[in-house]
DNA sequence: GTATCACTCAAGAATTTCTTGACTGAGGCT
DNA sequence: AGCCTCAGTCAAGAAATTCTTGAGTGATAC
């Protein structure tokens, strides 16, 4: 009639034969023969001081204390469970998971894989894409990749640089729409994912930036990033992209940013990983390449002019 | 190196040192020697194939490997001791747990506690006033007593009879008001918790059912009942009040009604508990006790008319 | 009416877990 | 500097626990 915990082992033969209401499969769960697993049990009810199963005789059925007991039994033992796979993950230095937001997931992350695995074979890289801020601690992940201004408390992090954006859009529209007045015109894509901004990072502001007046009309409007830029790619209208979405795309063909005007916000992605894993090797290796592979593609900007949003 | 959960008596004492963060303290706290959890340390440290622990001289500190284990440990065990004790509530046939919202928790639950107390006084009785739907099994709640519509899949539940409202005021009020036209010039008490109901059970509607037409001008709004007949019973202005909530300060003479119209809705107060509950002595106890309790003021309104707003 | 299934029992074996008592090495105190 | 204390470690044996074996029970299925 104890307050404290039972034996452990003996509630957890109780979690298996509640699991499987079998005490014979819960046995066999737990490589014990179904004596060993009927003595945990009964040594379990003892300590309780009242049954836990009626037994029928070909069946088991929780009692009242069983229902109470079980469900929680259950949540715990796969806290720990999950506690003990974290730590073993922390010492394996061949597997690394990563969490970005869909779009950098789609444009960025996912074509470039193929190249992280060449260049790092001994690394298992998986990609799990979500807008949730995951527990890095709790969740299993190693590392974050997320966009905005960030406070990034009591995390590792690793600015890249402020983020800019400029209008994409196929050679077609591009050829039909040459200038920024007439681009005024076009059927315009809006990317709903940024429009947490302040000051806005949108199409208003980009056409002040070219000195011109523009209110939004109609206009097509997407929630993910990604899926303003392959609209973009399917022609149906212009987009404004940032940097890392619209690169493949216009290294490609399939866009072209033929504006040499970008408006920068200060919002930016940053490299998220808990304090004590920066120096982990399949982690470090992987920020390494990260921020060497915005660096390839640098050059491609350099004859744009990039105007800070605080300024207009 | 295995992956499957280590030993338990291991994986406990690893959680009490790494909450200490001192292992002859969490010797102490599982009533063993030091020696006896150094080694159980060393042995946890032996299956995951790396120290949790880095041994400074005079203190201990977790490696990346003991941080990633520890805060899960920690849930997993708070979340067996819980279990643990929810199983023991279940014996215990002298306490019982009841929830309800705030306002029938003021207003007529905790007036008769005493009378429940002295009809059984081998129970202990708690209320946890709140309206959050709480999870009988999970949040060691035995009974919960809810307003509403309804559904209650999966447990057992006792509904009392459909609810009406009849206007209340003191004495004062009611001789200056003392028909339902000069009532609509009378100061009116919003009861905003009950606005979910539909159709409506306000104002307007005990209006319409005098035959008297009525817009809601301004008002006081509260949005818990009891907080809207306190304020009547201060004699600010007239209540729409549910039976439970008005009759112990219309029985004492705070309040009166003197409309004898009343306008039922379909919703109701229902006893909850868990079906494998139903049959616990305090449990049934409290039951009887509890619609016992109101059949005992039922013949305070035998005088009313009572006109479903369904009708209306 | 027999076989089978699911759990139980009891005794002894195997394994885990604990204690005792000596040991280590660093920091603090005089 | 020298000594004490503190926190953790080690090794051997003792204690407790957990497990297996093999027989047993009673109800259901065929």
């Amino acid at each position: 009639m104890s307050d404290r915990l039972p034996p452990l082992t003996a509630l957890r033969a109780f979690d298996a034969a509640a699991r499987h209401m079998s005490f014979a499969r819960a046995a066999e769960e737990l490589n014990v023969t179904p004596a060993a697993l009927s003595f945990q049990i009964k040594s379990l009810e003892e300590h309780l001081g009242a049954p836990l199963f009626r037994r029928l005789n070909r069946a088991v059925e929780l009692t009242e204390a069983g229902q109470a007991l079980a469900p929680g039994a259950e949540d715990g033992f796969r806290a720990l469970s999950v506690a003990w796979q974290q730590a073993r993950r922390v010492l394996d230095t061949t597997s690394l998971t990563v969490t970005a937001g869909p779009a950098l997931t789609a444009k960025w992350l996912a074509p470039r894989l193929y190249e992280f695995a060449r260049a790092h074979p001994e690394i298992d890289l998986r990609l799990s894409a979500g807008l949730r801020m995951m527990d890095l601690r709790r969740d299993g992940v190693d590392v974050a990749i997320r966009f905005g201004y960030g406070s990034d408390q009591g995390l590792a992090s690793y600015p890249a640089r402020a983020e800019w954006l400029t209008p994409v859009m196929t050679p077609d529209l591009a050829a039909r729409y040459p200038t920024p007045e007439a681009l005024r015109r076009a059927p315009l894509i809006y990317d709903d994912s940024i429009s947490f901004l302040s000051p806005a990072c949108d199409w208003p502001t980009w056409f002040r930036a070219q000195g011109l007046e523009f209110t939004p009309g109609s206009g097509i409007h997407f929630s993910n990033a990604d899926h303003a830029i392959d609209a973009a790619c399917t022609g149906v209208g212009v987009a404004l992209g940032r940097r890392p979405m619209i690169i493949k795309d216009v290294m490609e063909g399939r866009l072209v940013a033929p504006f040499k005007l970008a408006i920068e916000t200060e919002a930016r992605f940053r490299f998220l990983c808990l304090p004590e894993a920066e120096e982990r090797p399949q982690i470090k290796a992987f920020r390494e390449w990260f921020f060497a592979e915005i660096e390839k593609t640098a050059h491609m900007w350099d004859d744009f002019e990039i105007i800070p949003v605080k300024d207009l």
